[in-house]
DNA sequence: AACACATACCTAATTTTCTTATGTATAAGA
DNA sequence: TCTTATACATAAGAAAATTAGGTATGTGTT
């Protein structure tokens, strides 16, 4: 992902996240979605994407299925029972993460 | 820093911010800053903000000058003109890296 | 037909940015 | 004396990107 570097480690939990908006999505897919919803701010690289994927199916978090569509290959990912637990988790953590991140770029609003 | 390894490259950003906040500060000092706002969160080890420190001053964003306290030594770093600017210019990045992240995160709120 | 662009997957080398571990040194408190 | 706090620093390793490359099909344009 970019935005010119920034905030790394937040995208095994975008993906999570856009599983469990949407049951089954390819990675071309979560590419386009990301695009879109950011309004073009985050470019989700393929060389940053693919490998996440295939760390959260490795881990059990993601299983797939594989489809033609158009005499192309898609290949689908969709949340295991773990991986709906993680995803919970994992965004929670980043939720809380960016009102920390707000308490230090912002410190006038104090600790609500 | 930590919060669990999240969210990587936004350490720099939250340096420059706090001087900007605060004309002068060293290196304990800033481990402290981060740890009082974000009510222990944020775990700034030195391995992390030492090479960030020695980094920003290289590319002429902070000056330092040390001074000697109780017979400890301080290092203090202040901002200079261009550091100035580049706060300004990291901390506007991040806050709009936050704004797409919650909408990725939410994408029920829409466009705002 | 040739070419560019979109769709769709993938990996490898490199870089960036952390964590973890370690080292030095002084001061304060139990 | 020993631990904790203060205060600096670096080095090895890991994690997670970027950059760059590869394969392949479909669509639209010249």
């Amino acid at each position: 992902m970019s935005s010119s570097k920034l905030l790394k480690g937040s995208l095994a939990t975008i993906v999570l996240r856009l599983l469990e908006e949407q049951e089954k999505m390819y990675g071309y897919e979560i590419t386009q979605k990301v695009k879109q919803l950011t309004a073009g701010e985050f470019k989700l690289t393929e060389g940053a994407l693919y490998p996440t994927l295939h760390k959260l199916e490795a881990e059990g978090y993601l299983t797939t299925e594989t489809q033609q569509v158009d005499g192309r290959v898609r290949k689908y990912y969709s949340l295991t029972k773990e991986g709906n637990a993680e995803a919970k988790a994992k965004v929670s953590e980043l939720e809380e993460f960016i009102v920390s991140l707000q308490r230090v770029l912002n410190p006038k609003l104090g600790i609500g």
